[in-house]
DNA sequence: CTTCCTTCGTTGAATTTTCAACATACAATA
DNA sequence: TATTGTATGTTGAAAATTCAACGAAGGAAG
């Protein structure tokens, strides 16, 4: 386990947590490891969710499959971070997604159970854990709350408006880099591409805002509240 | 406290917890009741988020005002159901969200941190609540998923489809009502009233089908995989 | 039974988005 | 510097959505 401590203390579920702590803690959570090689599947749709996937090498996918055989890549999660713990802590019981290692990766799993109920010889790290845990939850709740009000509007100009004005409140700065490129913000907003550009064109037309590339500027004496 | 028992005992953040210890651990939590008045600000946006609430009688709305001044009702929170979690369990420290009182309500506010720092007399049942309140962000992670897998489709004939498929599959049957009238559909998805309309008509006409009012069944034999 | 009111379906015009195809800009690298 | 590949911008036609308006159906109440 040693090899891997490095990124363990970097993984949110550890935060808080003492880095002398870390490795005699894996125990009490019934941490294993396991390699998968590329495309392998880690978890499938139906299989029992009991368990919270920590990548330390490589990156995984989350994929979903809707009724028609429509795939979408619904994350990319990167070494330190979780995967599986919304299924493990939820009631769903089974897994409703599949989790696919997108190159060579060496997991780790933790017993859910053995998170949530504090362990025998009552580990006092145990609390923070839980706490950590909670908070990648409600993050993520967060972060899906934001989503879904900026693709419920209904045109791709309000949608990529709501998106601007987001990113600036979050970097407090009316100049940002966005993390996507064209085709992944369309793909985020659910729209259009080549009408994504266009909307951003008129939208530097009307001077709401300058960009190039990923960075953006907004003009807010331009933009009618 | 006592005359609200029957509807804490309802509440899934005191689900597996003996009816008679229920009353009990209202202290430890640092439990605090409160009246509001119709249309009351309960919770508003940027106020600090320490508190979960349990609405005990009445009902309350989560409301959203985009940078434009658009009012979105992002939920309607009725007697034993929770709010203000998600904030109080994630780092973001403050509300982003106003909470109204819809009518006149009682509102029982606990102290989050309480809940999950366990209680000096180390109650027994601390760990079930901490255990419940993690199922109830997982869970409301879950449904926001399933929101946007089916907002993101592109037409407003695949968000019908991806929505009836998945209630099909919730309900276990092809044939099932559905919570929303036409005008509450397409809010939910996203769409227009009349092209909704527009759409079921189409689905009837080719036998993929048939629906009256809120009551739907699918003809999953003549709809293409 | 009639009236009132809400919900739902229908229609056509206006608007917006999508789609495909191509042009241009940019970055990496030989 | 020349070349190549990727990302982005542009355009026009086709398709889909929205919008407004109205008519029909169904329930509730007198």
């Amino acid at each position: 386990m040693k090899k891997y401590f490095g990124i363990l203390r970097e993984c949110s579920l550890f935060s808080g947590i003492d880095d002398s702590n870390i490795i005699p803690m894996l125990g009490c959570l019934g941490a294993s490891l396991r390699r998968f090689e590329k495309k392998e599947v880690i978890l499938s749709v139906g299989s029992p969710a009991n368990y919270i996937g920590i990548v330390l090498t490589g990156s995984v996918q989350i994929i979903q499959i809707d009724y028609f055989g429509n795939r979408s890549i619904v994350a990319s999660i990167l070494p330190s971070e979780l995967f599986g713990e919304t299924f493990a802590c939820s009631s769903a019981g089974v897994m409703s997604v599949d989790v696919i290692a997108n190159e060579a990766c060496d997991i780790m799993f933790i017993d859910c159970q053995k998170v949530l109920k504090s362990c025998s010889n009552a580990c006092s790290f145990h609390q923070q854990i839980i706490f950590n845990l909670m908070h990648i939850l409600a993050n993520k709740n967060l972060i899906f709350h934001t989503k879904i009000d900026i693709i419920s509007k209904r045109t791709t100009r309000e949608k990529l408006m709501a998106y601007l004005l987001m990113e600036a409140q979050k970097h407090n700065s009316n100049s940002f880099e966005i993390p996507y490129n064209r085709q992944e913000l369309a793909d985020y907003l659910g729209v259009d591409r080549s009408g994504l550009s266009t909307e951003l064109g008129k939208l530097e037309k009307e001077r709401k805002l300058v960009y190039k590339r990923n960075h953006f500027e907004l003009l807010l004496e331009n933009i009618d509240k």
